[in-house]
DNA sequence: TGGCTCATGTAATCTGTTACATGATTCT
DNA sequence: AGAATCATGTAACAGATTACATGAGCCA
């Protein structure tokens, strides 16, 4: 009880919208959330047990489409500690870029497999960018005043904004080690 | 041998450039790299003696200044290691902001205390912009085109840029949760 | 029938932090 | 004299990933 870690306040916070299954809740982290929070089944399927242990959810053995699943619901407890959990103040933010790391020491390699970095990173930066800009332009549209579409709308501009500053930064880092403008 | 861990490579790319102590090498990530890559002295020291057995660092017994050092030099095989590792590509680049997540889930609290996270955020970016803009002007004066300052430059460059992008965000979310924009 | 997605879980392992433990030197 | 900084390390624990293990239903 009282546990500090944020596995258990994220999926709290996924169920307290809608009951769901392990596997939707990973699915949902994938889409919604990956470019700030990421987890694997391994460390779900455990954190569901333990709230459910601890009474923050129930654990409903269902059968939908003659498929057996495990539906988790929160509870009221559970409604309750998340609450208590989210007027916390923030204890950690943390970004970590091994792309950064290998910029930092490119006097090491040269420019040219340092511009490699930089050209897998745009990639995966350019790939990932169109799915937030499609949330927000979608959010924006029902703009409703509504309940929690602001605050999706909120974290999927800040992706939008500082994914479009890290491609900024590759055009100008392209500049500095003098690469070509030819992508791909 | 061959060990996937990160913070021998982070650790040997920093002995590259000077041998150093683990008090100095913690001290360097947390005026250099602080932004992208941390560490604690609970795994650089247990770290660096690990690359010790494994003849990629040599530790020696120092006293300066009156004072018991335990410095640590790069070995050819440490140097060589670290660019194999170099030009490898990155398997992982992570975000894992626990405002965001908070902002995500505002709507459980509601906007004003939402605010205090943003207000939180923007504080501490507020707080080392400075310092990368200092390094980043620093840099751009030693226009010697020599060695590994373009490298330096390029990372500050980066982090420079979004933090100046979070506090564009920052406003952004301010005006969307109706936040006034009295600061501290 | 074969491959993909749906679906749940465990065990081993990895990586790192926090807290503890200690002590010298330098600054005020 | 007392606080801050310099300096090194360990032990317990936390938190998460990867690989493994398994199996059903859906689509081509």
């Amino acid at each position: 009880m009282a546990n500090e870690k944020k596995m258990n306040f994220v999926i709290l916070g996924l169920l307290s919208h809608e009951s769901l299954t392990g596997y939707e809740i990973k699915k949902r982290m994938d889409t919604t959330f990956k470019f700030f929070w990421s987890a694997s089944y391994g460390s779900i399927y455990p954190t569901l047990n333990s709230l459910v242990q601890d009474g923050l959810v129930t654990k409903l053995d269902i059968t939908e489409n003659g498929r057996d699943k495990m539906l988790y619901t929160i509870t009221a407890a559970g409604k309750e500690l998340l609450k208590q959990w989210l007027v916390l103040p923030v204890t950690k933010d943390e970004l970590r870029y091994e792309t950064l790391m290998k910029v930092f020491f490119g006097g090491k390699i040269g420019p040219s497999l340092t511009l490699e970095h930089i050209h897998n990173f745009e990639s995966k930066i350019k790939n990932d960018l169109p799915s937030l800009e499609g949330a927000v332009q979608k959010l924006t549209e029902i703009q409703d005043e509504e309940d929690d579409h602001k605050y999706f709308l909120l974290t999927a501009t800040f992706g939008k904004q500082i994914y479009e500053a890290y491609l900024e930064w590759c055009e100008y880092a392209k500049k500095i080690l003098g690469g070509t403008s030819s992508n791909q």
